[in-house]
DNA sequence: AGCTGTGAAAAGATTCACAGCG
DNA sequence: CGCTGTGAATCTTTTCACAGCT
């Protein structure tokens, strides 16, 4: 296929943004000024050349031979990312995963707002958790819709996955940032993130396999 | 380049192997003893063909005409993960978060064994945790030390995480889940994996973002 | 017949390398 | 000159489609 038209911002890059844009955050609290590729992309962890492919999706933000403004371009970054409003956000599930969810300030400083915390134990219900507090799984249409909620956080069990996003999607969220370990079946329109954390450990455990293997001998055995 | 050695198993099926890992040990649970490649594709959430090549860097396991021999199948990924040997890891950092990551019942049923918990707040020290207390930070090279810790996990402020990062590898640590909202840097030999729970809601939002732009203009060919 | 395993094609992401602007 | 922005080359991942085994 021909042009990308603007707009059209791969995904590998969108994940990568909401890196430079803390990042750029960290710099324009340090009061720099401006920044080039290259030190932005050390700072950053990747390298230069995907630093600028990644920006060029945003248009023409540099200036050649001096690099970007810090403020203009984490504006840009932010806008582009849908930053520039806030977003409703609804969190089910509380128990110790949900609790850090809740308490995590990373969340509200960035323009996400949790208007309702979620637990289907009644003997939960009602306790206090942020400024808020606990509310009956019974009422979760009803915020999501007054609010007019668009992401949904699952901290609940694997078993109550499901269905606790089937109520989100029907009530209208359409994206979805689920922690619980299950796979996710969600109409075209919605979104799923998911965090897997079993699953990280894996994948480390998988590497680290393979640097015990063949340690010292240059030869790589194994096959079933 | 030439020929995929055996045991090169490319990135990105190796972090959904960990997801089939996770549906079969359901399967078996629930006594099924084969499965076909489109069963469990439709499952593990994606589809057949990518199932079939990811499960083809393992070797030739399936039955033609049959499917796949659960229990053989869960075996299979999990030795090829490096999940038959328990790993010893230690996690750094006992805020909210770190409270949820030590509470969380997955990883020590995937053979993940925490044998140290850190915070460098003298007032947290000697609290109780999971079946342990928390310790000194400055215990650390001693234990992952005499435990040969392979995997540290770290949940501390962003400030903190570079600094425990080195400490870990130069105790030996070779394998990083990091949760602080910061990019290490590492040596070559070691992995590191990060969680970053802003940014997914960032992505989310640039999604959203997506979606509401051009709502009943017509321009909106479906969504990926 | 049915389903796996896999080459080959297509799509996507990264890196190279340099033209072109300030 | 120095640094951005970007086509072209390369590498990775996904999808297709079917040969080949049970």
């Amino acid at each position: 296929m021909s042009e990308r038209r603007p707009g059209e911002i791969p995904e590998a890059t969108v994940a990568r943004l909401a890196v430079y844009l803390r990042v750029l955050t960290g710099l324009v609290d340090a009061s720099t000024v401006t920044v080039s590729s290259e030190e932005l992309a050390t700072i950053a962890g990747v390298n230069s050349a995907k630093l600028r492919k990644d920006l060029s999706y945003l248009g023409s933000i540099g200036t050649r031979g001096v690099g970007y403004d810090v403020t203009v371009l984490r504006e840009k970054i932010a806008s582009s990312l849908g930053l520039t409003q806030r977003r409703t956000c609804v969190l089910v599930g509380i128990g110790n995963l949900g609790h850090a969810l809740a308490g995590y300030s990373g969340f509200s400083s960035r323009g996400f707002t949790f208007v309702g915390y979620f637990d289907a134990d009644p003997a939960r219900v009602g306790e206090p958790i942020v400024d808020s507090r606990i509310r009956d799984i019974a009422e979760l249409e009803l915020v999501v819709k007054s609010h007019g909620v668009s992401i949904g956080v699952i901290a609940t069990p694997a078993e109550a996955a499901q269905t606790v996003c089937e109520r989100l999607v029907d009530a209208g969220v359409t994206s979805i940032l689920n922690f619980a370990p299950s796979v996710l079946t969600v109409p075209d329109n919605v979104d799923v993130r998911k965090v897997d954390l079993a699953a990280e450990m894996q994948i480390l455990s998988f590497h680290e396999h393979r640097k015990s293997r063949g340690l010292g001998n240059g030869l790589v055995e194994s096959v079933g």
